[in-house]
DNA sequence: CATGATAAG
DNA sequence: CTTACCATG
């Protein structure tokens, strides 16, 4: 079996020193793939400089303290590898791949854009480039006789059942019907599976990320962004998938709620 | 009898969460003198808002968070000035003055320097004009049988007992010869009085300043910085002069510490 | 080592 | 509302 965690830390200096250092020792997950880290390796306190039977790797952005992304695996990595193949995101820290035996896993922090600025066009570009390098991903693992995990923030809810508030929001960022068909496509054309969707079609959320402003994470006024998205044949195989959601406000070290998938799967 | 207080709040908004309001609510002073204010009377948190009891006279820099100076006084000003007349420091937040009955009263805030670059060409700039200033001050108000009390954060100690560790400070801003011999000028020619020293002429200190960085606060490693500086009138009828050193770090609501200074005169 | 502004989320 | 950056002190 390998359990799988994704989880957007927001500023991983500032969630260690909230519970994620303890979050983390308490894990059973063997791979844990981390976005929004803004932080340097070399800036990062020393309970995470080495860590304690895990690899990891860190893919930060050139823009210091933003996005970020990392994985850590409890099995060395065969190979490792920062950006898709774009120019323009590679040095970004928004994407990170590793392969362990049979298993490609990768970490994603897609743009969370804005409408009607330049960050919307951005996001727009990197959904462009990044489906493709999905198609291939996939392609090549097939071909290769192995399987993909693809863990994020992908910054989309696909469906109204994947945020609380989905009538206002239409219109703003996350929930757009073109941002929403791009994540349609994921699924139906480059043949990824969404795994907690996949075993829980039929309920609300459930939510990874309430926003600090307001009372939302009071409300449970999220929104379902952070996915586990997997080829098929690993995809089948997922036994169990959940987001922890953090019991109050004093157990919360981020925005975003770590999401989980265990796989009845040998890497 | 008139107590006057100066103070630099290092962000007043930031000390009212740490003591400052409490710290104004329990003083006897009848003027208090504020440097380094950095807010717009109007991002002010509300217990700053109408102070019950004080008049205030705000005069913050056109540069957002930077700099500002104010007066509070439980008497109505009769006449309110922002600046000295100098084009270029006007709207930086420096300098503020009111009239009460027979007496000038200033709120100074002299740019902090740093050795070897623009920032001390700045307050050197900001010396000569300043010094041009004082000494019209006295004039005039000597002329019209009035006193002078100018408060503030000179950010400059004129001689060794002014500061901790004089000897390793001959090259830092705050302590240059020129900056001490300007000092001695507001003194000797334009005729102003340092009240604490002269109250104290064989102490060392008292400090009104520790920095933040390091265990200077602990280790007493200050800086005499802060003054009350007179007119002669005034000066003679000084009955009292101190620095309120916090008894702790928990009552610290700033790196500077209040500089009180009591006289038997009647505005 | 702390302040407030800023851009980002 | 929170992160981390930055310039200033």
């Amino acid at each position: 079996m390998i359990v799988v965690t994704s989880v957007n830390v927001n500023g991983i200096r500032a969630a260690a020193k909230k519970g994620f250092v303890e979050w983390l020792a308490g894990t059973e997950a063997d791979v844990i793939c981390l976005q929004e880290v803004r932080s340097e390796p070399g800036q990062l306190p020393v309970e995470l400089r080495d860590l304690d039977g895990w690899h990891a790797v860190w893919a930060p952005s050139v823009a210091k303290g933003r996005a970020g992304v990392a994985i850590l695996s409890r099995q060395e990595p065969q190979r490792t590898a920062i950006g898709f193949g774009s120019e323009e995101f590679d040095n970004s820290g928004r994407y990170v791949e590793i392969d362990l035996p049979g298993l490609t896993v990768a970490s994603l922090y897609l743009p969370s854009g804005e409408v009607g600025t330049e960050r919307q066009d951005e996001k727009e570009r990197f959904m462009v480039e990044f489906l493709v390098h999905l198609t291939a991903l996939r392609a090549h693992a097939t071909a290769a006789g192995r399987e993909v995990v693809v863990c994020g923030d992908w910054n989309i809810a696909h469906r109204p059942e994947d945020l609380k508030n989905w009538k206002a929001n239409q219109k703003s960022a996350g929930f757009l019907p073109e941002e929403r068909a791009w994540l349609s496509r994921v699924y139906d054309e480059a043949g990824y599976v969404d795994v907690v969707r996949a075993l829980h079609p039929d309920r609300t959320g459930p939510y990874t990320w309430w926003s600090y402003r307001g009372r939302a994470f009071d409300n449970d006024s999220g929104w379902r962004i952070d996915m586990i998205c997997t080829t098929g044949g690993i995809a089948r195989r997922a036994t169990k998938a959940y987001v922890e959601r953090p019991a109050s406000h004093a157990e919360r070290w981020s925005d975003h709620a770590p999401v989980t998938a265990h796989f009845d799967y040998e890497a």
